[in-house]
RNA sequence: GCCAGAGUAGCUCAGGGGUUAGAGCACUCGUUUCAUAAGCGAGCCGCCGUGAGUUCGAAUCUCACCUCUGGCACCA
């Protein structure tokens, strides 16, 4: 048994959260619920505040920084009750806690930081740098200026032959395999070190400060990545990252900074090493990417109005390969949820349950023989094996592949034909056992549902019961 | 341009040197009534990206080519 520390990115405030920032909280969600099973754990996620970018966004909304992202976090933390997340912490990176452990780590980091001029390409409208290669603003068209500023870097070139070793071995896995190989090509072609400050001019005064340094801010990577440590109370860190390991759940497009800077700047404090790097994919809607442009952002409030959470958390998951990109349609959606929820789920519940009520069974001691229960066992440890991996739509279709089981059973037994009662016993005994089994099976991906289906069974696990009973997923139609 | 990965049924994908190539969804037919126009059974649909090679035998290995996706540093 050991600690689990599971984290999610941290997700910039300048706008409200979209389907893609749910997918992400919705699979560290089933991890940290999978892992609790077994282990302690302490699931963290939260969003990442100090950004110039909010400084801007919040002028032009005319209000200040601090109310603008504090407004926003709070749609973050909403997704919590609308996905139904498990998470037992929530980090801002505006907040006390963080501001002094990115401090804390700095100083400790501080033989590997050192002050040097940095020259860029700077767009003065966007007040960003850009790559050498556009030579022009992509936003603003305008050309870009050379701009040169002291700022503090990190010595990550130093590290580079330790960090190589450390993932070719495995000793931080990188999920999945391809991605893995993309970040040791990176590092081979050669690690610089980063930029961690910002004038604080530049930086419009928003930002931690460098310790002892008013002048300067620390810049993204150094502060953004310390949440997963500066979250953590004495204890916990004790707890959860030096006797515990650490998962970071994150989206393909910010590898490097896990399996490369932050894993730099975790050997500089020579602390211990996260144990896996988790990537998934993007969503696209109706093959296009998510932008604002189309106006094809899907809103996960809203899809959670329109069919409820374990409806929507159910899509994420089976739809999509964790690791890969997948695509989102209503049509799918909606596809999705007939055949598999209704039809499938709900369908095979439902007729269980009316068949112990005609038959008046309630009442009777549930006796399972142990073939049967060996049978169960089987898709048992392939669902495991799947969440184990990551490979979450492949772990549902185990359950689904029980519930086409059960339903060929009940087919071949013929409870409505059948009248001599000891035999209906056997034949629901099996049932209803196998039904807690989906239950508890499901209890990661649809927390609700599968809470449902143990209250109609009643709590006494050894009595075949129905307590009450309700439509798990109507049909949609019926509805317009 | 360079480096990966992928191209298999209408859709999403699994498989992977050897009997007639798989699953789910969709579709067609049959069947059942316990059940949410649900279930079960059967069927349909594939030159397994293209060309060549290795082999007794390739979708599976090798090479070339085509197409797509991703990565190629300061971007959560």
């Amino acid at each position: 048994m050991k600690n689990k520390l599971v984290t999610t990115a941290i997700d910039y405030v300048n706008g409200a959260p979209h389907l893609g920032h749910a997918l992400e909280k919705i699979y560290a969600d089933v991890y940290a619920r999978h892992l609790r099973k077994k282990h302690a754990v302490y699931f963290l996620t939260g969003t990442d505040e100090n950004s110039l970018k909010n400084v801007r966004a919040a002028e032009k909304a005319g209000v200040s920084t601090e109310e603008f992202v504090l407004k926003n976090s709070l749609k973050f933390q909403e997704l919590k009750t609308a996905l139904n997340l498990s998470y037992n912490d929530f980090i801002r990176t505006t907040e006390e806690r963080h501001v002094k452990g990115v401090q804390k780590l700095w100083k400790l980091a501080k033989k590997d930081i050192y002050k040097k001029n940095y020259k860029g390409l700077y767009c003065v409208s966007c007040e960003e740098y850009y790559k050498e290669d556009d030579l022009k603003c992509p936003i603003h068209k305008t050309e870009l200026e050379e701009i040169e500023e002291e700022n503090y870097f990190f010595k990550l070139s130093k590290y580079q032959d330790k960090i190589l070793d450390l993932i070719e071995k495995d000793e931080v896995q990188i999920i999945p395999q391809a991605r893995k190989n993309e970040i040791l090509n990176f590092i081979k072609s050669g690690l610089q070190d980063f930029c961690i400050s910002r004038t604080s001019e530049r930086a419009k005064g928003w930002g931690i400060d460098v310790p002892n340094d008013p002048n300067q801010k620390i810049w993204v990577w150094f502060d953004a990545l310390a949440n997963y440590m500066t979250a953590l109370s004495k204890e916990d860190f004790d707890k959860f990252w030096i006797n515990g390991d650490v998962i970071h759940i994150i989206g393909k497009d910010i590898v490097r900074f896990h399996a490369v800077y932050f894993i730099g700047i975790l050997l500089a404090l020579n602390f211990k090493l996260p144990k896996k790097i988790v990537t998934h994919g993007f969503i696209t809607v109706d093959g296009e990417k998510m932008s604002k442009t189309i106006s094809n952002v899907i809103d996960p409030f809203d899809l959670v109005l329109r069919y409820g959470r374990d409806p929507l958390r159910y899509f994420l998951l089976s739809e999509f390969k964790t690791t890969a990109d997948g695509d989102f349609s209503y049509e799918k959606f909606e596809k999705k949820y007939h055949a598999d929820l209704s039809s499938g789920l709900g369908n095979l519940v439902s007729r269980i349950l009316t068949m112990i009520e005609k038959k008046d069974l309630k009442g009777s001691t549930i006796v399972v023989d142990f073939s049967f229960k060996e049978e169960i066992k089987k898709y048992v440890l392939k669902y495991e094996k799947h969440l184990n991996d990551f490979e979450f739509n492949e772990s549902i279709n185990i359950i689904w592949e029980m519930q086409r089981f059960l339903d060929k059973y009940i087919e071949e037994k013929k409870p409505w034909e059948v009248t001599d009662r000891k035999e209906l016993v056997l034949i629901f005994s099996k049932l209803v056992y196998a039904l807690r089994k989906i239950a508890l099976m499901l209890d990661v991906f649809l927390p609700e549902t599968s809470e449902k289906i143990l209250s109609f069974l009643g709590e006494d696990e050894s009595k075949i019961d129905v307590i009450k009973k309700e439509m798990l997923f109507p049909r949609l139609n019926e509805y317009g």
